[in-house]
DNA sequence: TGTGAAGTTGCTCATTGGGTAAATTTGCCC
DNA sequence: GGGCAAATTTACCCAATGAGCAACTTCACA
């Protein structure tokens, strides 16, 4: 066989991550097309190739296969904090990792996520799940802060930074979608992360 | 008839909320009871008299029901600002909002309340739902703040503000029932108030 | 190539959310 | 008090859902 050389995840992880994204993008068409609450999952995994029972194994819902992509978004944010240089303080950190993302991936930085937080404005089922994602996220986010600060563990500060960026973000793309004239988002993004800087009053 | 002075709803409208009230309570009771999962909306219906069908006119699933309590708490929570004197900053009228609230309350602002947040810590579900509600509170706080400071509709800075503090006291909420040994919820939270004022670095 | 583990599928069932229409309760005017 | 209109509750219903189970298929690894 020719072996792909490195870290190929084998056949049966590719296959699993090709399903879970198919579903993901046939929930993703089918509920810009006619509108969440016409979309049923069975709709969905037959427009993927499988069945409903299968649909059931990868996601809880059609929510989850819809924001499976954000999840995914927000899981590289957190490695590519994780992987930034120790010294580095959090803050920093946070804003080199977000840049690195997404400044240098050009202006749109993803031609579906417009249209996903465009259908999470219209949806709220859709926001729950949403905000549950960027609740655990914050969780986990908080605890790299955390540890990079050396904080004592329970500490206030790293879930409150933690909480400050990535409500941020949010913040910053539901501004995008709604801005006119419209702006790169990581502008946006920028204002909205300097504004978090400077004290309230 | 005895009727009741002042700007009583009336019958109709007292029954509504003590049927609303009956739902919420016996969510709660069979949740803490027997957990989450393991509670049917019949149940729920059942405990509070009305049929399963009502439940359905007054909630939209057990989760909502649960998370009454805490829609009324945020409600509260923004007309108190809404009603604060129009020179005070935002900032400082929601800071003066929230201890009107609750440090005036004394220690204990509400027993099942704790029970909420630890709730929402076990059960995902209740976690989602939980989350939409702070962020279409954020909508509405966010309006107010624009209108008390008169900043352009669509500015930035009002909603990055109602989230900041929508948020700090969420977190605070739940560092309140994690912290060993226990510190009085306003404590915790002034504590993380006065951090978010803090800038990062 | 064989064997066990992992993944898929069809079947099934309890639960759910909500439409509809009948029955009941409340508000209000006489 | 009686009676009518509007609001609310209820019973009945159905499509959709999430998940347990057991058979079947595919993959990994020796």
């Amino acid at each position: 066989m020719v072996s792909a050389v490195g870290t190929m995840p084998g056949l049966r992880e590719r296959k699993k991550a090709a399903t879970r994204q198919a579903l993901h993008e046939a929930a993703m068409r089918l509920a810009v097309e006619h509108g969440l609450e016409q979309v049923t999952v069975e709709a969905i995994a037959d427009l993927a190739g499988v069945s409903r029972r299968t649909f059931s194994n990868y996601f809880a819902g059609k929510e989850d296969a819809l924001l499976y992509g954000d999840e995914e978004r927000l899981r590289t944010l957190v490695d590519a904090f994780a992987v930034r240089p120790p010294d580095e303080p959090s803050w920093t950190a946070l804003r080199h990792a977000f840049d690195d993302l997404y400044s240098r991936l050009g202006r749109s930085p993803d031609p579906e996520w417009a249209q996903r937080v465009r259908l999470v404005k219209k949806h709220p089922s859709l926001l729950g799940r949403q905000m549950a994602n960027y609740a655990t996220t914050e969780q986990r986010l908080a605890e790299l802060i955390g540890q990079r600060d050396g904080t004592s563990p329970g500490s206030t500060r790293p879930r409150i930074m933690a909480a400050a960026f990535l409500h941020g973000i949010r913040i910053a793309s539901t501004l995008w979608v709604e801005e006119q004239p419209p702006r790169p988002f990581e502008e946006i993004a920028h204002e909205v992360m300097d504004e978090l800087a400077r004290p309230f009053h």
